[in-house]
DNA sequence: CCAGGATTATACTGATTAGTATATTATTCA
DNA sequence: TGAATAATATACTAATCAGTATAATCCTGG
């Protein structure tokens, strides 16, 4: 690049460029962080695969940690809000979880590789990280909680144990990070339909008629 | 130590020390890779847990990546023994399942930090090692869904898509390692019960009377 | 009480790699 | 065109640590 141009008025192109930049990066510790762990993988390997090398990657990242905690960061805040969102529904506990399990499934497949990353690499972030992503998965936590009482004192959703209901719930959600590929041959909108019936059976509520009728 | 004594017959005392040589450094491995990591803990820090030093690990152990597969590998072997047991049991689909979801739970739960340690570091794992686990638990999960497959034809299980529902199962009792604690309030016992619960009732069986009936 | 193997420690090597100091190039504005 | 500054590269440093060569011990049988 070179000298940057005077800021026009907020967005300009040189922004945009490098937040393509930082993205690429990103990315491409994305795929080496999946692929053989963040300890393994070395600066310049991310920097080699886009073509440059390290100190390109110290230019826009303060440190290899900081990747990390971004990619970390990503995951946990996409799932957070999709189940806010759906818990703030205006709808009953049925339709809520069916929204929340459905959406939440859906970014979990969607970021499979953050959500593995986050739960193999935990132990790497820095304290702070750590602490206020862990806050946002108590937020969840709170989240599925809240509704599945709420679900239960309606008459809706029968089980023994909340905390452990909920912790049960959230892992059949959760847990596909472990399993999903994007190569796995059932679509994605499929899963999604097949995890809602599961949660709301073992909830003991009856799944709406659209999913879990037919067998295959 | 010193010379060792000739072998009287069999199991001498000397073999007995030497395994629990063994099994004393990789509970400390254990408690260190699960704490810790596997790559930040050095073969050092093991060793300054049992106020030995490098040398008398790597006497005993060929390597540090042996430490790991050795863990790694366990877990995973109780978990499929418990699951081979259960689905060879003469009994209907319905009580198969239940045993097995019961003692599955039971050996994720007892073996947590093993079952936590091995989804996190797989891939440390050697080429030959990560094979070797990966057929195990390619068993597991044949097991688990011959089981399923077979409940459903039998007309106790209802779902639609076996392969993710059996993937579903397996995600609601291995998650437990991600949120189990020794120090976590509820008994080991009514977490399983909780757990069958759930599984059958996700699988549109009705459990038996015994669980989920009451609310707490 | 000594010989010899079993066991454990001290001290080193070699490789890796995060992070940085410094040089270089590219781009824009005046 | 020529500062001035943004962006990127080259080349280095310092620390860590797996694994090992070698030395020291320690027990046991004879």
């Amino acid at each position: 690049m070179g000298k940057r141009p005077r800021a026009v008025e907020g967005e300009n192109l040189w922004d945009e460029i490098t937040a393509l930049k930082r993205e690429r990066i990103l990315g491409e510790a994305v795929e080496l962080f999946y692929r053989k762990g963040y300890l393994p993988t070395s600066v310049d390997a991310v920097a080699e695969r886009l073509g440059a090398t390290k100190p390109f990657v110290y230019y826009h990242f303060k440190s290899k940690v900081d990747l990390l905690v971004e990619i970390c960061e990503r995951g946990t805040r996409e799932a957070l809000a999709v189940i806010a969102a759906a818990v703030a529904l205006d709808l009953g506990p049925q339709e809520k979880l069916e929204r929340l399990v459905r959406d939440f499934t859906a970014v979990v497949l969607d970021h499979h590789k953050l959500v593995a990353i986050y739960f193999r690499e935990q132990l790497n972030l820095p304290e702070e990280a750590a602490a206020r992503i862990a806050a946002m998965r108590r937020d969840i936590d709170h989240h599925l909680r809240a509704l599945l009482a709420e679900g239960r004192e309606a008459g809706v959703f029968r089980f023994d144990n909340l905390a452990v209901a909920s912790l049960i719930v959230a892992g059949m959600v959760s847990y596909a990070f472990a399993w999903y590929r994007e190569s796995f041959s059932v679509p994605r909108e499929e899963i999604a339909d097949t995890m809602v019936a599961h949660v709301l059976r073992s909830l003991g509520a009856e799944p709406l008629a659209r999913v879990g009728a037919a067998q295959r």
